[in-house]
DNA sequence: ATTAATGTTCAGAA
DNA sequence: TTTCTGAACATTAA
């Protein structure tokens, strides 16, 4: 499930086409359903052939590629979709593939288990209003500790439901708003506008040291594998988690509370009682 | 053999 | 206006 590290690390990935040229598109039939993509194949091959790659450049958890006329080619990975520079392992869910002259590899391909991703190109003046309508949080990794505190200040859902909201802040997802709480000594439940300015700046901090550690590891791979860095290998981060998916464990910090998951906003969050108690933290 | 769980985003309802 | 719920989807665990 690509977070901010993971889609950072597909992004870094991603730079080794740099400077090339695009010379075909191609959509295998093999996968089941098509994923969404805007505007059609033939459209994106017309405005796509021929491009070179300016940059490749990271909006929350899509990756972005930047053409010399400024096009926006953007993927959105979702749940299950990868980026990849080398072979697809399994053909069968590759939904897009650019072929390069010029770059450091010769084709890009967009694999994706679920389909949930989907795939935009824009055009300049697209591209901004798409963002304007739904604009995005400053990035996790840029947002200043004030800025921070004053956007949790905004709303009166659990903090963890705050961090999950793009539009507050972009990046974060499940299993970093997880590690990043329990990092912070913050209960996940308690309301983004009551946490005290010590607690933002504690979750300022963590939120920092969590995602720039995940990005040094290249990401979580889990058991299931559905991240995998460009290279199609796992990334290390998994082995740095000290809540996520350890219900029942003694936690690694305090040494006495055990991990507990329960459900927020329908999904699995897990924290040490101990450690992160409702209680407010001076 | 069903059924739940997995988690991101968006549309639409409350 | 703000918050919440369900759907999109594939695969695995129970």
């Amino acid at each position: 499930m690509p977070e901010l590290p993971e889609v950072e690390t597909m992004r870094r990935g991603a730079l080794c086409f740099r400077g090339g040229r695009i010379v075909s598109v191609k959509k295998p039939r093999c996968p089941s359903r098509p994923i969404h993509m805007a505007p059609s194949l033939a459209a994106m091959r017309r405005r796509l052939v021929g491009r070179r790659v300016k940059d490749v450049e990271r909006l929350g958890k899509r990756v972005v590629f930047v053409l010399d006329d400024d096009q926006r080619l953007i993927f959105e990975p979702r749940m299950t979709g990868q980026l990849l520079i080398v072979p697809p392992p399994d053909p069968r869910h590759v939904r897009l593939q650019l072929e390069f002259r010029g770059a450091a590899r010769p084709c890009l391909s967009y694999s994706d288990r679920r389909g949930l991703g989907s795939i935009h190109l824009y055009r300049p003046s697209e591209f901004t209003r798409h963002f304007e309508t739904r604009p995005l949080g400053p990035d996790a990794l840029d947002i200043a500790p004030d800025a921070l505190r004053n956007r949790l200040k905004t709303t009166r859902r659990a903090v963890k439901v705050a961090l999950l909201d793009q539009r507050l802040v972009a990046g974060i997802g499940n299993l970093y708003a997880c590690e990043i709480l329990h990092e912070a000594r913050i209960h996940p439940a308690t309301p983004s506008c009551e946490l005290t300015a010590s607690a933002c700046r504690r979750l300022h901090r963590a939120m920092l040291r969590i995602l720039n550690d995940a990005i040094d590891c290249e990401g979580s791979t889990l058991s299931d594998a559905t991240y995998v860095t460009a290279q199609n290998t796992p990334g290390q981060y998994q082995r740095h988690h000290r809540v996520y998916g350890r219900a029942g464990e003694t936690c690694g910090r305090c040494g006495r509370g055990q991990i507990e998951r329960i459900v927020i906003a329908q999904r699995g969050t897990f924290y040490c009682p101990r450690c992160q108690s409702r209680r407010k933290v001076p």
